[in-house]
DNA sequence: GAGGCTAATGACACCCGGTGCCACGCGGCA
DNA sequence: TGCCGCGTGGCACCGGGTGTCATTAGCCTC
């Protein structure tokens, strides 16, 4: 019944989350997320559904690999930067070079945003991971600019930039061929300069 | 078993919906959105739990009222904005248009917002609304400035002026005695503005 | 006034995401 | 050899959401 050789149980499993990872991206991305139930994804990955749990709090949390990790290099970005960069330009920076991948990793990356954005289930629940963005994002402007992290600007910062960059992946997802830094560049570029564009 | 006097069944039962809305949002703001079952809702309301969700799609749904009809208003707000007014500036006054409410509205107004942002769940489904809201205003921007309502600018107007909206709200909701407006107009001004108050 | 249509309702069964609990089995360790 | 920790699977349960059907009231028509 499993479409790959079960481990037996009690050992650690190596590689079992990213397998699991493997199976859902593929099942979503072929089937669409809400008709795709955790049993199959348990049973294409050789786990049973109660592990799954154990992997993911969430079936939405399957697509999301790492992200943590993405938070917390957005932070270092952040924090590394220097201070004579002006804030907003260092938080536009930062969200470029952390999205900068590297040639193999942008299907995958694709796949992944595709659900992402497309999937309104995964449109919600993406709410609570760019949450994690935003405090990051607000808590740096906030210290740059002698502000509390729950003040208007260091949150309006933070929920723009990270929109544009949203909206950015979205405009490189309808884009075959393109090149996401490209995208990134040109909205935070409107975003900064009060949408240039808009002349009358 | 009801909280409230049952009406019999197959009569129109008047005004049911707004005592369904009235039940859900002092129960989800008294014990919290999960910690509330959709048959308690119910049975407060005085209808079974299966015509609850004849009135609402979704146990979060209860909490937007007739949201539909605000983002109606929207609409037509922006069509009708003077041809000469800039794009930009139309669409952050239909902004602010829409969202002045009377006196007597606003603590409804905060009980349905504070809900909405700060409990995870509601806050995840907003994404899901505020999406409609983006469509029109992305329609509205494109339309005024020759592009697609697909092509980058429409979209990253809409979103994020909608985000700057939904910030003023928390930094309302965070603010007691404070005036909505004063809260939007704060945030358009940073945002269109490439946000000046961030000297260095 | 009887009968038929429509629409709102409630009861029931069902699906699925998510959780608590417990029992099992593997590897490591004394 | 016996114990322990831990990853695992099975199971029961909860709660949101849906399809189906019978009931009932209002209304319309003859």
């Amino acid at each position: 019944m499993t479409a790959i050789e079960t481990a037996a149980t009690g050992v650690p499993a190596e590689g079992t989350r990213a397998r699991v990872e493997r199976a859902a991206l593929d099942l979503f991305t072929l089937r669409g997320f809400e008709r795709v139930t955790t049993d199959e994804v348990a049973d294409a990955a050789g786990i049973s559904r109660r592990t799954f749990f154990r992997y993911f709090a969430t079936k939405a949390d399957a697509v999301w690999g790492d992200f943590a990790a993405h938070v917390a290099r957005l932070e270092g970005l952040l924090d590394a930067t220097a201070p004579s960069r002006p804030v907003l330009a260092a938080v536009c920076a930062a969200y470029v070079e952390v999205n900068d991948y590297a040639a193999r990793e942008l299907p995958l990356l694709r796949e992944r945003m595709l659900l992402i954005l497309t999937e309104p289930a995964l449109l919600a629940h993406s709410q609570l991971r760019f949450a994690e963005v935003d405090r990051v994002v607000a808590r740096y402007v906030a210290a740059r600019s002698d502000a509390a992290p729950t003040d208007l600007v260091p949150r309006l910062v933070a929920a723009t930039t990270r929109t544009a960059a949203t909206t950015a992946f979205e405009t490189w997802l309808a884009d075959e061929h393109s090149a996401l830094g490209g995208h990134l560049r040109q909205a935070f570029a409107e975003l900064t300069a009060g949408f240039p564009s808009l002349s009358r």
